[in-house]
DNA sequence: TCGATTTTTGTAATCGATTACATCTTGCGT
DNA sequence: ACGCAAGATGTAATCGATTACAAAAATCGA
């Protein structure tokens, strides 16, 4: 039976391939990571003996004495949110070009779990770490950046010396869309909340606020409905605006799937989206361009941002940082499609259709 | 400047805990994993020594010398499918309570891409192997199980000795998709495919020809699509679709995403779901609930799948498999939402609405 | 051809844990 | 108090590579 066909394989060593090579171990291991330090014919000898013992060094091995692991562990609050999942992407094709191995850690947006993968930090399992999640500091938790190993925050900016960003403008991109939704005419504003204590909600409500500042209205002019960045927030937000009597009109969703939840909800009510309701999302998800209507929403730069992320991390971690470097900060598109337009309502006299 | 900071800091290995706490490194080791075979006051002498000086044991170290990394490779197709982003959640909560890290390989729908990975498994960083892919084998490629690492398959079945398969009944959905678009009257068929190549594919489409016949129909009665399981491949059948003179009113896609694609690209040319079309779709991720019309779908048990493959895997790899394990089929349950319905097309005299 | 220099190769220490085996303690019965 | 078994601890080998340093071989000029 073959239940213990693997246990039979029979481990080679460098030793191995030396003895069947007749050179010491040193040399073979000069001819795998030095070759120009052995002469042609040793080169040709060691080999063909690599190629006939199909001799595969041992990574744990090397790792413990080079001291370099080649992995970097990428935390990220929700696998199945197509953001992190594309931001993923971007940071794969960066780092297995340089051999790096991604180790995933899923939140599941629970931050208890975040515990667990500063253990993997601590026991260095890892060279580095790529945080996507960020969450305004707990005192008295044990957090990533004790680990002591290079750091890229990749979640809203987080001011700490020796801690590199690279992040999307939220802030500034949230309070344009305000500013978008105003000059629609939109008057009375709602905001769906992402998770309540990550710093990109605390960021992006900052800018929405910023945005209902800067074109004159005055906070009491936003209900504000809270949730994490999943569709069921927008669904739940959509509830309690359906009960209002007097409904915001220009909605920001802090994410397009909440946005997406919020669409669907309304309109299975027969509230007709932008008509009656404009939504703007925030993400560019890819499916954002196939619901009905497309989603108005800020297109995030996500492949872009994990690709500049695992870069600013491996240079990190070979300490060839460029000071300019440490902090990145991409811009996002708006991406104007079908969930938004000017305000039709009654109480509004000028539709003002121009303005679009 | 702090440019060195990690640097700085002090790693502190098993010797110097030792040192501190007046005892052989031989004692530490077996306080922190065995200890019930220390004194109850050495212990506490030992323990307070640890966390005095923050020690936390460096896991290569471990590795090595213990044989086994604690880690498994998951690889995926793509990551942007959410299919595979709801298994991933399902494998992290099983593996990562057993103490297991998650290495991903994404392939991103590229096959030879699997190289590297198979690197990673003979190069002995991991354990053992989850393939949510699977391809037909190509002579001469190097394949994952020469790595002769415990493997799991969770593509459709991989018929091959010393492998465990923990699928979907991908083929039995399938030939039930036809059935159930016949029923509602349908007499032509268009199938969207998903990858060329995998066996997946291979399965659906084998149990999609398998319904087509034992529903007595003719394979000339089919068109087939073909295309990777993306959104574009969907929106790619739509166009050639809509060329057609005779349609197929019944449509099965082999995943969500291209199902959504072709809907989305047919409604926009006023062809009406389900009225003019039905479409069902594969998988049941979280998007096809909020599309419109919401997508009938075959949901597969994604999470489930997951847990169940990585326990299975770990099981393999702690060589406790019962062979009543090594085939693992997982049901689907056919979502009906508002993609399909009965056939109103002017050909068809009976609308037979009680089939429904 | 010889010795000095350069290039190539080998020897053995090292990375940081675990663990077989040896040795030392402790507890217990008499 | 003594002897012996059981329990606790220490010593040192080990996992499989890399690499500093030493030694040997090749190269070169005179």
């Amino acid at each position: 039976m073959s239940r213990k066909r693997w246990r039979s394989v029979k481990e080679i060593r460098i030793a191995d391939v030396a003895r069947l090579a007749g050179v010491s171990t040193a040399t073979v291991s000069r001819v795998l990571s030095d070759p120009d330090k052995v002469r042609q014919k040793t080169h040709d000898v060691v080999m063909e003996a690599v190629r006939r013992s199909g001799y595969t060094p041992n990574s744990t091995a090397q790792k413990l004495r080079t001291r370099r692991t080649m992995n970097v562990l990428v935390v990220a609050p929700r696998l199945t949110n197509p953001v992190f999942a594309e931001i993923l992407r971007g940071v794969d094709d960066e780092l297995t070009q340089s051999g790096y191995g991604i180790i995933i850690g899923n939140l599941d947006n629970r931050r208890e779990r975040e515990a667990r993968y500063v253990d993997l930090a601590l026991s260095r399992q890892v060279d580095g770490v790529l945080l996507l999640t960020g969450y305004i500091p707990e005192k008295g938790q044990r957090s990533m950046r004790d680990s002591g190993l290079p750091i890229v925050a990749m979640c809203a900016a987080i001011h700490e010396e020796g801690i590199p960003n690279v992040v999307v403008q939220d802030r500034e991109a949230t309070r344009h869309a305000v500013e978008y939704l105003a000059r629609l005419g939109h008057r009375r504003f709602g905001y769906v909340s992402g998770t309540l204590g990550s710093i990109i909600e605390v960021e992006r409500f900052a800018g929405f606020r910023e945005g209902i500042a800067a074109a004159g209205f005055s906070q009491d002019d936003v209900v504000r409905w809270e949730g994490p960045f999943v569709f069921s927030t927008g669904v739940a937000a959509a509830e309690d605006f359906l009960k209002m009597k007097e409904r915001p009109t220009g909605i920001f969703a802090a994410c397009d799937e909440s946005a997406i939840g919020f669409i669907k909800r309304v309109r299975a009510e027969r509230v007709r989206v932008p008509q009656d309701v404009s939504v703007i999302g925030f993400d560019g998800i890819e499916f954002a361009d196939y619901t009905e209507p497309t989603l108005t929403t800020f297109r995030q730069p996500l492949h872009e941002l994990g690709r500049v992320g695992a870069d600013v991390l491996s240079r990190l971690i070979r300490n060839e940082m460029k000071p300019e470097d440490w902090s990145v900060r991409l811009p996002l598109t708006l991406l104007e499609r079908d969930t938004t337009g000017p305000v039709l309502h009654k109480d509004y006299k000028s539709l003002r259709r121009s303005a679009v």
